[in-house]
DNA sequence: GCCAACGTTGGC
DNA sequence: GCCAACGTTGGC
């Protein structure tokens, strides 16, 4: 199957790319989404190999921070059944976890990272979830034409351009 | 910090 | 099963 492409939303106040890079192996588990459009995503959707722009949200401005690689596909949070974790839902259960995660590894730190007004300026990125207005998913698909154009853009940052 | 947009909850 | 109230997200 090909490579899909995602963005995650964090804010880097509760956990940043820099967070991630100072993990072991530089990965984690991608815990704590409570809806379920995104949990349905990790469940099912989000596999191995597939690549993830970390995304800054509520940060000054949002930006797009780095990139990251999924390298395990979605298994429970269980966080859920975690009385003392910000995520426990007294729903969730042992036989039925209710929510998913995926693991995931840094991949490189965009620095500088994309800012969202840069997004929202881009043309070619007409149509990306992530430049709509209350577009609150916290896990959204990413065409692969747009994944290349943030890249792009990061390069084109980077050069000094 | 404000508040619009959106998702969830719960009374009926 | 509707929908008002409420809570959360996240850009600004």
């Amino acid at each position: 199957m090909a490579r899909r492409h995602w963005l995650f939303k964090s804010e880097p106040d509760s956990y940043s790319f820099d967070d991630l890079l100072a993990e072991p192996d530089q990965a984690c588990f991608w815990d704590g989404v409570r809806n379920y459009q995104a949990r349905n995503l990790l469940r099912d959707e989000v596999k191995p190999k597939d690549r993830v722009l970390f995304y800054h949200s509520r940060a000054k401005p949002p930006h797009v921070a780095g990139v990251a690689e999924v390298i395990e596909g979605g298994t429970p949070d269980w966080t859920a059944l975690d009385k003392k974790s910000a995520y426990y839902d007294d729903k969730a259960t042992r036989e039925a976890p209710r929510w998913y995660g995926v693991r995931i590894r840094a991949v490189r730190k965009l620095e500088p990272g994309v800012g969202l007004p840069a997004l929202k300026d881009n043309p070619a990125l007409e149509g990306m979830r992530v430049v709509q207005k209350g577009q609150r998913l916290s896990v959204q698909p990413v065409d692969k034409a747009h994944y290349d154009e943030v890249l792009r853009m990061h390069k084109r940052l980077a050069a000094g351009a």
